[in-house]
DNA sequence: TTGAAAGCGCTAACAA
DNA sequence: TTGTTAGCGCTTTCAA
């Protein structure tokens, strides 16, 4: 009826059911409805009963990016990942979206292939939506990427690894510390010539760094290293071993920086004979929820990745919702867990 | 300065650089900014440099859910999968995600965990993000969830299934036929007594029951039937065999409904010293990347998980940008990758 | 090519 | 407990 009048300057929306809509079907103002959805306790019962039934003869759904908007609070959380197939992050992201819908958070995900120019990219596109929390795999290089990060001023949590300077909270562990372990775990069960099969990021260099330096500390032979690429497959295992057995055939120890890979190593060695762990042992990493049960089981490196998910949803509720987080430096540290390949 | 003027009833917002900020600091007007930023070649050369300037020297990160409103259009996907460890359905949205980022479009992901009433959560949540378009894996069941899609008028590809009644567009492939092909393949090659290994949801269930039906159409002896969780883990196709071992002692080929689940079977088979593919033929189901590379190498059933990615993203960037799309119903097929162990 | 005005749908602040 | 008013930060519409 009146559309003809104001027909005049006058933006339509989507046509999708307003709150107002909702308001004025119920007989009370649009804060009163809105009140009435948000805030139940503090609407009388009669009133919060006429909301409520307007709510469902209309289906109205809630347009949270204008009650965003208006409240500069967006309930999303984004997170970052360097890759979706890889099972080793999606654990973590699993219980981190888990933890975040029971609260009403939805989550939104990026992937940067393990590509820097991407994340700068990722990050800018992120901090657009105004999200009210980010959860970072891995540690911020300092530069611009970072520099935005720390200006938003919205809760970040880096994960997976530590350092002396986070950009906000951190829930890692260490690895060059599991390089030391796996080392000291290998020697003492009497292995003494190593190879290292390695993708090629930033963290796994840690550590093979800290394991090749436990290693030449018991004065026994350099460990000899091979590098993939960062997609790590159970083929590039295979041809891994292959290498170790052609360069480095006095190899009786391979330590993985995947668990994926340690299968590739051992179905290489399954295929030319080579016994496990008599004539090789193997060390995986990430401790994937198929590698207990496989033949033999692998001897690995157990992460809580789950743990990791839970803890940063909390962090990031926390801080969102305007409550300290302390400690905001977490480490969760890891655990050689010994099977039968090693 | 006449911030202290205006403290009455003043509501300040975040304290972010915003697009007004930027154009005074450019002397235009806001509207001039934007469209110096989003329009750039309908702006003076001139006007767009001085823009530029002032939001390097701001830092100024445009605020999209305030875009968002103003425009409706969020440039914003939901995604919906079962779980987010499965690697099967994290190939689809990686090749999704990436497809999206590079049209500059965002993805929110969220998980059922299979369950119908989180599903229904989670499409509410979602329609309240007024997303540009949705992706779900596999088909809407008639219900609330499936009206409240429908009367959003967003756009939805459904994946991972056919159906005759999609919500909107569709790309994926029949089950049935896959049941179908399978037993026809393995009663190709001589086998004749069947097991089957299945995860308990409806896609698996319409594969076993075109399977079984291949099967005794040819007269063969009843599909034996191993249920197991909706997890679908290697320990469980290990039990799965064990059970079948048991109560089917004679059975000469099975069908799992994942690959993991095959892997299980195939290393139960080794543990046992049952030699695959001549007392036992394995198929599995998805060819996840490392199953060509094991030994035996399995064979299954392969779907192109990238190819829905990519598709699912064109259509619903064209629907989203007011482009029709034509067919919106594919079928992406599936084929039957034989390798070692059947 | 630029700008003024209005409003997207909601909530914070204040008042009653 | 309820309502009024004024924005949140941006883009659409219309006018110059």
């Amino acid at each position: 009826m009146s559309d003809k009048e104001i027909s005049k300057k006058t933006r339509r929306g989507t046509g999708a059911v307003t709150l107002s809509d909702v308001a004025k079907l119920a007989g009370v103002a649009p804060i009163t409805a809105s009140r009435a959805l948000n805030t139940p306790d503090v609407v009388s019962p009669e009133v919060r009963q006429r909301v409520q039934d307007a709510v469902s003869k209309t289906g109205y759904v809630p347009n949270r990016m204008a009650g965003g908007l208006a409240s500069s609070k967006s309930k999303l959380i984004a997170a970052v990942v360097p890759s979706t197939v890889s099972s080793v992050f999606m654990e973590t992201i699993e219980s981190l979206n888990d933890a975040l819908f029971d609260a009403g958070y939805q989550l939104m995900l990026g992937q940067t292939g393990y590509s820097d120019a991407r994340e700068e990219q990722l990050l800018e596109a992120i901090i657009g939506r105004r999200p009210d929390g980010i959860f970072l795999t891995g540690i911020t290089k300092p530069g611009k990427g970072r520099t935005r990060l720390v200006a938003s001023g919205i809760p970040v949590v880096e994960t997976w690894d530590l350092t002396p300077t986070p950009v906000d909270m951190l829930i890692g562990f260490s690895h060059s510390d599991i390089g030391h372990s796996v080392a000291s775990y290998l020697m003492a069960k009497g292995y003494k010539r190593f190879a290292i099969v390695s993708g090629s990021d930033e963290r796994a260099d840690r550590r093979l760094k800290a394991f090749c330096a436990a290693v030449s500390a018991q004065g026994l032979a350099d460990v000899h290293l091979v590098k993939v690429g960062s997609s790590r497959t159970l083929k590039q295992g295979r041809v891994a071993l292959s290498q170790i057995l052609q360069d480095a055939p006095a190899t009786d120890a391979v330590f993985c920086s995947s668990d994926l890979l340690a299968l590739g190593v051992i179905t290489e060695a399954r295929a030319r004979q080579i016994s496990i762990p008599q004539q090789l042992a193997v060390v995986g990493f990430g401790d994937a929820p198929f590698v207990s049960d496989m033949l033999p089981a692998l001897t690995t490196v157990r992460i809580n990745a789950g743990q990791i998910g839970q803890m940063a949803a909390q962090f990031l509720i926390d801080r969102a919702q305007g409550r300290a987080v302390d400690p905001a430096v977490v480490d969760v540290g890891f655990s050689v867990i010994e099977r039968e390949t090693a």
